[in-house]
DNA sequence: ATTCAGTAGATTGTTGACAATCTACAATCA
DNA sequence: TGATTGTAGATTGTCAACAATCTACTGAAT
């Protein structure tokens, strides 16, 4: 007998896994920026819970490395820093080229054809030229294209890997507010050449290909934060 | 005023991290075998602590999927498959050629010498040939080695990322009790070939050997394992 | 004015207790 | 015999209280 999904969720989710999910939200989201004090009273008030679950969800949260704990001080949403950043494009680089290696030799037609049609969208968002909003449309596209192609890897390893650091760069992102610069559509040329290569099954190009556009997505978020900020 | 590295360790260590890391070296010392329970208040009495503490460390251990959890049923030390072994093997060798490239371009002489020195051991325990516990003294060569080069690389993400995938692959040995298989000083000639390549600065080359080395340590166990289970 | 000690409040670290759930075994019935 | 129900003990989930530490402020002394 199939257990329902709701007994099932009560079965799997304890209040900890609750904070935890919705501290993630927050921060991701960018509710909670960089530098922010988690005050634990505070969050357990808010989301109906006494301490425990929280300060168990900031143990995970610091594993996961999107917050940093100082002992006796608090709890504070981590700031990445350019140099980290640097480095941690360099991490992000190898395991997406990881990735269009893998994603070239095991994916199946419906999936290219998935993809292909999130490239389309892109195309559109592009069309319209420098729109504002186009940057906010056009992230969530990205994200999705990202997130088909490490999915047609099939190595769950991976996925677990490149979910985390994509998260560790966020945090740079919002950090540095330099969000819309980011997310130019400039390099839906980029996507495209992408997904024909590994639509070919070519894996060697396929990793080029995907290794270069982090490389290229680090350079143009460098020269974004280079010029002086724009209003936001 | 610099202070003092006793306070330093009071002042930045909880009970929380002790747990952690006390148990993280019992996982991985194989003190605690894959898939043995953790129980709360056993471990909490053992240090000598309550079981909040000992909570929170289960939560940082999980995301570090040194540990699973199972709401109402317990904390059990993690169960690496074969198929997932084979997925983090791929992660890991990418991650290891991107060693070789950045400690080629960026490692100093001195570290050079370090690793040399290292090898050099290693060559020393080979020519025993194979006595009993010459795997036991070349594991923790080989561990040194690697950690030096990933040191030479210099990138802390990079550096935290590898730990924690060799942690997860760790745990696959431990399971499948293949320790001494794996551990044969066959690779010695590989690690010199390394050495000489990271030396020279030749990036590509080391990106490659490196890349290579771990596919081949993963046939190595694969083999190992094919083999009937010699007695312990 | 500036520095310093002292204090009150806020916040975190840790603990023990209680409630909810699971596990294993005994008793019951077909 | 075998399956099922029902308990008792063990274990986990959650909470509230207490202790330790930090922070911000006050006021005195230089």
């Amino acid at each position: 007998m199939a257990t329902p999904p709701a007994i099932e969720l009560l079965q799997q989710t304890s209040l900890t896994t609750l904070v935890q999910r919705e501290l993630e939200r927050r921060i991701l989201g960018g509710e909670l920026v960089p530098g922010a004090k988690l005050i634990e009273a505070e969050i357990a008030a808010e989301l109906g819970v006494s301490r425990g679950p929280v300060r168990e969800a900031f143990r995970a949260l610091e594993q996961a490395s999107l917050v940093r704990t100082e002992k006796n001080r608090g709890v504070f949403v981590r700031q990445v820093s350019l140099e980290e950043a640097n480095e941690i494009y360099e991490v992000r680089a190898a395991l997406e080229g990881l990735i269009g290696r893998l994603a070239a030799r095991r994916i199946r037609p419906e999936q290219v054809e998935k993809i292909r049609a999130v490239v389309k969208k892109m195309h559109a968002v592009g069309r319209r030229g420098g729109q504002p909003g186009d940057a906010i449309a056009y992230y969530p596209l990205n994200v999705e294209f990202h997130g088909l192609l490490v999915e047609a890897a099939r190595n769950r390893a991976l996925q677990a890997y490149y979910r985390r650091i994509v998260n560790e760069l966020d945090l740079y992102r919002r950090e540095t507010i330099a969000r819309s610069a980011e997310n130019i559509p400039v390099s839906t040329r980029d996507h495209e050449a992408i997904v024909n290569a590994v639509a070919k099954g070519d894996e060697k190009l396929a990793e080029r290909l995907l290794y270069e556009h982090v490389i290229e997505s680090r350079e143009r978020l460098h020269r974004a934060l280079a010029k002086p900020a724009r209003a936001a």
